[in-house]
RNA sequence: GGGCGCGUAGCUCAGCUGGUCAGAGCGCACGGUUCACAUCCGUGAGGUCACUGGUUCAAGUCCAGUCGUGCCCA
């Protein structure tokens, strides 16, 4: 039985998609549809990557929704309990500057109001902006399981936090130095390797001299810092580096200082660089850390974390970096040890969240010992555990994977998941608790216990979120369900930030990877292949865009745009041709309505349009129904495969070129009342609703309601089976496919001598071993060339040479068309030596090959059998065009 | 410095494991009041698949190199 849920919606003549979206994600969030449901096959799990709770839904959302929706969709129709588990991400680092940004236009900074009101502050704006999240989400019709919803700073998650923390610190996987960190001066806190950009910016490259203390002459170094040299404690030259041999051990004065620091020599420096010689600044500076620990240099701190200098650096205390660089150049050069500046182009570390330069510092920070957590995690990626999609992504996964430094993972920042570590201010003791608070030492039981006041970085908790999100540390019944999931979809931009450490925190707390299959996509850019960015101002918003042409439209542009892993570019007008699709489809559906409300539809034991009998079938309608197999088995094929930009072309291709262009415009013949037969309603209504379903996850909205007007069983398309290969047709198919090529041979020969599109013509039909298809085929070839039925003979034999004919000549048919006073002879003449030349260039490749001893022998025989075929049928199409030529007078 | 992607019709891109794969959409030209759709229908033009060499009976499709372009890591 149709379903209540159409009552009352008509199809107007152009689909409408903004007065059907929320209707329809209303009605399936209603029902229950988004939460899996166990139909025998097991679960599908995808969980989703939350958006940062930071502001507006961008394309990329868009994307990943899409991609995600899609797969959750034809898992489910497929029969899995799909589930899509939602959430929202606090965005440490972030979350906290867009509060700070609103507090500013208020003249506050956090500290005036303190951090209990700050991250108070800060809730307010996640509350808000996680509900409009949500809704954008709806509104690109996520079908995600809203119930399950969780935010990273949930209770559940925030646990998880801790007790995965104090796990990895009681193994010793956690461990609290000093180490040299990036730190950003501006969001006051340290980074990750990960949370700093390197971008090439024009700077100098100052060359100094430092005289020898000895008196006996100086060593020019180069640098791009020249103020960080108040910090230097040595210069550094490589041992074998001939120049320096005899300097090595010896002390030079710094300058403007006047410190004694000795030459060191190192294999990390390149000799090819500069001088030759580097300074070496142990406590700014990546590299010169190395080289101060090699060589027990001293540490020497010279700038303080807010970007300004320090006491250390004497005449420049109280500067900033720039003002103390532009001192320290102007005093070296005042003395004489500038020997010059060149223009130098070189990289720069800068913060990935706001863009300022960062600055190596020491700092006493927490950090993840990465050696063991990484082995379990490469292993996985290495034996197949864990695929990549596309494949490509798996060594860049290694190569970061077997590289891996420690993870700092303290935040100097309030916002975030505060670090699970408590100093006991009586003993001393250092403890870590799963526990929100920890009232009393365990060593000494002071209750004067303080908790760390740092918070953990945001990818910390995000490494968790496939099991976090389902319970973990508890053993719910959905942990035990939905664990390992299946799917981890995201951005290839954050393969290491999200999907690495999801992989070794899964391995390590669960002891089992959590997906199979990691899919990525690309970076969705604008119609010149910019990224977008407000403040290019070429950001296209998905929201808008939706509203204007339908989130059908906007899905299935962003998924046939390219190929897994492969950036694309999007623009409207790609847009409105999906918008124009899915209007195409509308108004087929509406025509076939028109055809199926006038008889019963036959209903297959699950309720859905039944297969006819193949006796009652005509050619056109074998031809579909096995076209529709053939579509069935690539859509599924290709989905499976996440080529879902080759099933949605694959899609389109069958509804529009095929279905529509053909079988709808056949079908019309034997549609007339005088004409009338009953089976093509129900071949109709048969492919039709087939098609909805296969294309019900690329199109949500627009499928389920033109799927509610057809024939159906069950209560809505998204929980409707996915449709199976009932019946195939090969030779039927391929029979007809003659008749399609004759149809467009009549069009094109009828277009090339100007007859008039309303003018039926006559034809004398040659069918040969076709004879039966073109028979049977009769009413749709008149119909579909314009032919005047009365004028239609069919004969066997050989055509019979006719005065001012215009001929169709395939391998098997000939058809000749009588066009008295309508065809130019010359010109008919021309077109049939055109094709002879091209039937010419067909016969001389085919040759070519099968006159190949090589090809004949080793290829395989299918294909030496297909070009045999080949040229049989070019040499007969030949044959017939020469007689038909010869005959032209 | 190391690694990866891309370079196919005017534009944007498909083309999976090598053998009718030279394709689609948009654009363009010509023609259309066919009772589902002008968000449409029909017909057509346009590419030596960046270049060079190689493997193979056979190469946009595999290998090597070159050029152009974008990205990641250090």
């Amino acid at each position: 039985m149709t379903s209540g849920a159409s009552t009352g919606r008509t199809l107007g003549k152009a689909y409408e998609p903004q007065t059907s979206e929320a209707h329809w994600y209303a009605f399936w969030n209603s029902r229950g549809y988004f939460k899996p449901v166990d139909r025998g096959k097991g679960p599908y799990v995808v969980i989703m990557p939350p958006p940062n709770v930071t502001g507006e839904l961008h394309m990329g959302h868009a994307l990943f929704s899409t991609v995600e929706d899609i797969l959750i969709r034809f898992h489910r129709m497929q029969g899995y309990a799909a589930l899509w588990l939602p959430g929202a991400d606090h965005a440490g680092i972030a979350g906290q500057w867009v509060v700070e940004k609103e507090l500013a236009k208020r003249s506050l900074t956090r500290h005036d109001l303190g951090r209990d009101a700050f991250v108070a502050e800060i809730w307010d704006w996640m509350e808000t902006y996680q509900e409009r999240i949500k809704a954008q989400l709806r509104s690109l019709g996520a079908s995600c399981d809203w119930s399950r919803y969780v935010f990273t700073m949930d209770p559940g998650p925030a646990r998880a936090v801790r007790v995965a923390f104090k796990w990895l610190y009681d193994r010793g996987l956690i461990y609290r130095g000093e180490r040299l960190i990036s730190w950003c001066p501006r969001c006051m806190t340290a980074l990750s390797d990960l949370e700093v950009d390197h971008v090439d910016v024009q700077g100098s490259l100052w060359h100094i001299r430092y005289p020898l203390a000895d008196g006996s002459g100086d060593i020019e170094v180069a640098t791009t810092r020249p103020e960080t040299m108040l910090g230097d404690t040595a210069i550094a030259v490589h041992p074998d580096d001939e120049r320096y041999r005899s300097v090595v051990g010896k002390d030079v004065i710094l300058p403007i200082l006047h410190r004694q620091i000795p030459i060191v020599a190192d294999e990390a420096v390149d000799p090819a660089f500069g001088s030759g010689a580097v300074k070496v600044t142990p406590a700014h500076d990546p590299n010169d850390f190395e080289i101060g620990r090699r060589h027990n240099l001293p540490f020497v701190t010279v700038m303080n974390f807010d970007g300004t200098m320090n006491d250390v650096a004497g005449p420049f205390a109280g500067q900033t970096i720039e003002a103390a660089r532009a001192g320290v150049v102007a005093q070296l050069d005042a003395e004489g040890l500038l020997v010059r500046a060149e223009p130098h182009l070189h990289a720069v570390g800068v913060c990935d969240r706001c863009g300022t330069v960062v600055e190596p510092m020491i700092s006493k920070q927490w950090f993840v010992r990465m050696k063991e957590l990484a082995e379990p995690a490469i292993e996985v990626a290495r034996n197949g555990t864990v695929k990549f999609v596309p494949e490509r992504f798996t060594s860049v996964y290694l190569n970061w994977m077997e590289n891996v430094h420690d993870w700092c993972i303290s935040r100097q920042l309030w916002w975030g998941h505060r670090i699970p570590i408590w100093y006991c201010q009586a003993c001393g003791a250092v403890s870590a608790t799963d526990e929100e608070v920890l009232h009393a030492c365990p060593v000494c039981g002071s209750r004067q216990v303080e908790q760390d006041p740092d918070v953990l970085d945001t990818w910390f908790s995000s490494g968790l979120w496939p099991f976090s999100t389902l319970g973990w540390p508890e053993r719910t019944e959905d942990l035990a369900t939905y664990y390992p999931g299946h799917l981890m979809e995201t951005g290839y931009d954050i393969i290491f930030l999200w999907v690495a450490r999801m992989i070794f925190f899964g391995l390590e707390f669960m002891g089992e990877a959590p997906f199979h299959t990691v899919y990525l996509h690309g970076t969705v850019r604008d119609a010149h292949g910019q990224r977008m960015s407000k403040t290019k101002g070429n950001v296209l918003d998905p929201t808008l865009i939706s509203a204007e042409y339908g989130t059908d439209a906007l899905r299935f542009a962003l998924i046939t745009a390219s190929g897994p892993g492969n950036d694309l570019k999007m623009s409207t007008e790609r847009v409105e041709a999906s918008r124009n699709f899915a209007n195409k489809l509308y108004n087929a559906t509406r025509f076939a309505l028109g055809a199926i409300e006038k008889v019963e539809i036959a209903r297959d034991a699950d309720g859905a349009p039944l297969l006819p009998e193949a006796s009652a079938l005509a050619p056109v309608d074998r031809w579909i129904i096995d076209l529709l197999a053939r579509t069935i088995e690539s859509v599924t094929r290709l989905t499976e495969e996440y080529q879902l930009h080759e099933a949605g072309r694959t899609l389109h291709e069958f509804i529009w070129s095929e279905f529509c262009d053909w079988y709808i415009e056949a079908a019309k013949v034997r549609l007339r009342p005088e004409t009338f037969d009953p089976v093509v309603p129900q071949v109709l209504a048969y492919v039709l609703e087939r098609a909805l379903r296969l294309l019900h996850p690329s199109m949500p909205f627009v499928t389920e309601e033109l799927w509610q007007h057809l024939p159906h069983v069950g209560d809505a398309l998204i929980v409707a089976p996915w449709p199976e290969v009932e019946v195939r047709y090969e030779s039927d198919a391929a029979a007809f496919e003659s008749v399609k090529d004759v149809v467009r041979q009549i069009r094109n020969a009828r277009s090339e001598h100007g007859v008039e599109p309303a003018r039926r013509i006559g034809a004398e039909i040659y069918a040969g071993a076709l004879s039966e298809t073109f028979l049977s085929s009769r009413a749709e070839l008149e119909f579909l060339a314009r032919l005047d039925p009365t004028a239609v003979s069919f004969h066997s034999g050989e055509p019979q040479g006719r005065d001012n004919c215009a001929a169709i000549v395939t391998a098997d048919v000939t058809v000749l068309l009588p066009l008295a006073g309508l065809i130019d002879v010359d010109a008919e003449r021309a077109r049939i030596t055109a094709e002879i030349a091209a039937a010419d260039a067909e016969i001389e490749r085919a040759q070519a090959m099968l006159s190949n001893e090589q090809f004949i022998q080793r290829a395989p025989a299918h294909v030496v059998d297909g070009h045999r075929q080949r040229l049989a049928a070019a040499t007969e199409r030949r044959e017939a065009l020469e007689k038909r030529r010869s005959e032209l007078r």
